[in-house]
DNA sequence: TAATAATTAGACCGGTTGGTCTAATTATTA
DNA sequence: TAATAATTAGACCAACCGGTCTAATTATTA
């Protein structure tokens, strides 16, 4: 059986929108990468905005669940969980040469429209939390401030994801965030009861 | 005097692609900001593109010399001229809240079009060895990769500005670069000489 | 099989896009 | 002042924008 067309309709968009932009998508690509015709389309959507609003909680947010969803294994420290995850972003070849979908719509729609500001905001605060819960079970030094070092972490992985990318490679990706590990691993307490 | 035509184009055309972005900015929208005739404009200017490209090279990129063109104090560390030009991001209010220019042109653009990407790179190349210039004059530990701590910082920073604007303000960024300059103090050597 | 609902098909719409072009006006130089 | 160059002014253009609408077709249910 073939995908649906909603499903359809939501790749396509993701991966327009992702490359291109909001703003440099129009309708009409999107017809033609899925193939289908104008009728089906505003069908299933009300208009534009309707379904990248879709695309932002039906295919970003499971990404970005996705990529800081790491087993914690009961031998390692939470920080190893936490370095693990964003080790395994330099696989993802799209995240080095595209960077982050949802910061990249972050950037493009939250100054002009509170709809995706705030869709966003959902989104970005699920990961921080998720990442803040992990940093409160571990062992860190005392003075660790988590809030903003769960925000440190998410800022240092999109920044290092969006440096120019006519470079962008998977040694670059990993040199940049060795100084994120390095610090990270300068906050474990120095008394380290999980191993 | 008036500012000249070209000059008043440039700042008001940087405005709007800072704010808005370049697909998400119209001819229309410049021409009402500037309130001069399309005849004017395209004078001054071959096409739109061709415009952003000047604001490029004739606005964004003085920014970004502007922001890291600390002078160093002999008796500071030169790690801490660093650490007060990213303290200082901290006082401009239009980068709290819509990021770092040449960030948001390089993730809208430079997917799509290499003009962009080129220009961007040269920009994103003198602020990075400016870097590594102030860096290689002073006393770090031994086993530091200089270059790769430049495009960290730079990293960084960009991330730390585009975290969802629904919240940004300067307390959120400074706590949030507070780690950069905690790992910044780790790397200075131990036998400091500069003090 | 008949009736009904869901989907497909694409012509069509007013508005806007980036860009051109000619004519009038202003500034500069001879 | 006359001649020439630079600039201003805005009507106009084809192409494209996001979106609507009716009719035909296909799936589903009775």
């Amino acid at each position: 059986m073939t995908q649906p067309t909603r499903e359809k309709i939501l790749d396509a968009v993701f991966t327009l929108v992702y490359i291109k932009g909001y703003n440099g998508t129009s309708m009409s690509m999107i017809l033609e990468a899925c193939n289908i015709p104008k009728g089906s389309l505003y069908h299933c959507f009300a208009s534009k905005k309707a379904m990248v609003l879709a695309v932002l909680k039906e295919r970003i947010a499971p990404r970005m669940d996705q990529f800081y969803d790491l087993e914690h294994h009961c031998n390692d420290h939470e920080i190893d969980t936490l370095i693990a995850a964003v080790l395994k972003v330099a696989d993802k070849q799209e995240l080095l040469q595209y960077g982050c979908p949802l910061n990249r719509l972050n950037q493009e729609m939250s100054p002009v429209d509170t709809d995706f500001s705030h869709e966003i905001n959902i989104i970005y605060e699920k990961l921080k939390y998720k990442i803040i819960h992990l940093l409160s079970n571990s062992n860190l030094q005392k003075d660790v401030n988590i809030d903003s070092l769960s925000e440190y972490i998410i800022a240092t992985v999109w920044g290092a994801l969006s440096l120019s990318p006519q470079q962008s490679s998977k040694a670059r990706y990993l040199q940049t965030v060795s100084h994120l590990i390095s610090y990270l691993n300068t906050i474990k307490s120095d008394i380290d009861h999980s191993v």
